[in-house]
DNA sequence: TCCAAACTTAAAGTTAACTTTAATAGTTAT
DNA sequence: ATAACTATTAAAGTTAACTTTAAGTTTGGA
């Protein structure tokens, strides 16, 4: 199965722009084209575009995409570079998300502090207990979540 | 206590500029100057930047933190908008996560791929049972980082 | 008193990752 | 065959969040 650039940009939600400047940056080095200079995609195009996306959700810069696409096409002997090249990302994710769940619960203790003075019509409440209250809400967050979903 | 810019600066890991940055986009509207000009941040200055970095990791702009800075200056009339505005944050934030740990697992599976690339000193081996292998790895996932860590 | 360090402003520069534009060419449906 | 759609390129434009520069002013220590 082929795909023209219109196609694959409604497959993945993006543009065909982006994938025309992903082509130009060099992480696109093996999509076909017909005699007349048209893209044609195929099912390794877009196995690779998608590998681009988590790359670039990973925290990965076109740049360093377009080092690793390189390397692949340089084959067997650069899998050490690619294999620390993940672990690398690996241990870089890791880190984002702790410090995503760090600033998760200061939003957590935000909502219940608003809430609370929602309540009471003024942010000028006692809130002397908020570690505990913190700690209630860590507790019961999936609750809550269920709570507003239903 | 009161501290000069570059004291903050140190404190909160920025540079002097950025917070000349921010005070011109109205993130700072209540710190103080010296006769002569200079800024005097105090602990409720401290306090606001620690939030505006927390507001700034959750994925809110420069622009939206100062529509909630300009939110507070008007007083208890704007607390539902502020409570709103930590609702979507806390909702933002949770499908964040959600991807992130999608992204995070095809990361895994890459370093499981690699590592037995390396291995195999090939990319060319059979990885057929590679969903029992991901779900392995992800069971596995707290015990290999300990492994690696000691 | 004087030097160096730290502060001030306004304005211009930087960077990444697109996005848009303009001008043109190939493709598809009627 | 012609309109409408989709594709092509190179090059310029956009945006956010700083960062740097230039030209000065203020402050603290020897």
């Amino acid at each position: 199965m082929e795909y023209s650039i219109g196609e694959v940009a409604k497959i993945l939600g993006i543009t065909p722009s982006t994938l025309r400047y992903y082509d130009k940056e060099g992480l696109l080095p093996l999509v076909n084209r017909t005699p007349s200079g048209i893209r044609t995609f195929n099912q390794d195009d877009l196995n690779l575009l998608r590998l681009v996306q988590c790359l670039k959700a990973s925290g990965l810069s076109i740049k360093d995409i377009k080092q690793f696409v390189d390397w692949t096409l340089l084959g067997d002997e650069t899998i050490e570079e690619r294999r620390d090249m993940f672990h690398r990302q690996k241990a870089h994710m890791e880190k984002k998300m702790a410090e995503m769940e760090k600033t998760y619960n200061a939003i957590l203790y935000k909502c219940w502090f608003y809430e609370t003075a929602c309540n009471e019509g003024t942010t000028d409440f006692d809130h002397s207990l908020t570690p505990q209250k913190v700690i209630e809400l860590k507790q019961n967050s999936r609750l809550h979540h269920e709570e507003q979903t239903n």
